[in-house]
DNA sequence: TGACGATATCGCATCTTGTCAATACCATTC
DNA sequence: GAATGGTATTGACAAGATGCGATATCGTCA
C-alpha cells in the first residue's frame, strides 16, 4: 500500500472510518470527554476504541491528558481548521446554495 | 473490517488516499478531466487510475462521460457541500478568522 | 502495600486495500 | 474487417486495517 506520506491524507484517512467519525462527533462540541464514554457510543470493545483513539492521536486530529486515573480527549481545532481548508480546496463551485449557507472557511472570498 | 454503511464515513474514505486526493484536487476547478491526464499526475499505473476513478465514483465523489473513445471525470458538487457539512459539523467553537491564521498543521507535533 | 478501576499495549485472526500485469472491452480509423 | 488507442476488469499478491482477548501499566484509595 503507498505511504501516506501525505498529511492531508493522513488527517482524512483519521476520519475515514464510522467508528472514528463518531468518536469526533462526540468531540465536536468542543468539550474534554472522557475516554470511558466513547465505549458506549461505539458499539465496539475497550481495546478497539483505545486503538481508534490512538490513530486520531497520532493523525492529529485529538490531544489528550491524564487527570486522575481518567484520560480525556479532546479536538484540536488546527486539525478542524486544516479539514475544512481542504474542504474549502475542493469546492469547484464556490456559488451552490448549499455552499454558500455553511459556515465554511472562504479563503479571501 | 466494520462495514462502511455510513455513507459519510464512505466519503471520507474516499477521499483519504494519496492518490484520490491528487485526483480530486486536479478536479476541483470544477472542469472535466480525461481519465487519461489522471496517470500523469499520480505516478501509478493505468489499472490504478481506473480502480481509483471507480473507488471515487462508488463513494460519490465524481460523475463521467464517455465522448468518443475518452472517458471524462468531473467533481459532483453534492459530494463537495457534505464534505463541507461535515467540516462543518466538526468545528466547534472555533473562530473563523483564526482559521486562515493557523500555522502549518503538523500532525505529530 | 495490595486491591481495584481505567486505559494502553500485545498478539493474533480476519478482512480490506493498493498495486500492477495481463486481458477484455469500446470507439475510431484505415 | 483489422488495427489502433483509450479505458475497464480480472487475478494475484503484499501490506495495512480492524477487532478482540489477554495482559501490562497507571493512578487512586484503603
Amino acid at each position: 500500500m503507498k505511504r501516506l506520506t501525505d498529511p492531508d491524507a493522513l488527517l482524512l484517512q483519521g476520519a475515514a472510518d464510522p467508528t472514528r467519525l463518531a468518536i469526533l462527533r462526540q468531540l465536536a462540541g468542543g468539550e474534554r470527554v472522557c475516554a470511558c464514554d466513547f465505549t458506549a457510543c461505539c458499539d465496539v470493545a475497550q481495546p478497539t476504541v483505545s486503538h481508534h483513539l490512538k490513530v486520531l492521536r497520532e493523525a492529529g486530529w485529538v490531544r489528550s491528558e491524564r487527570q486522575a486515573s481518567f484520560v480525556y480527549y479532546w479536538l484540536r481545532p488546527d486539525a478542524v481548521a486544516r479539514f475544512r481548508s481542504i474542504a474549502g480546496e475542493l469546492a469547484p463551485v464556490l456559488g451552490t446554495p448549499q455552499a454558500r449557507s455553511l459556515p465554511v472557511f472562504q479563503p479571501l472570498a
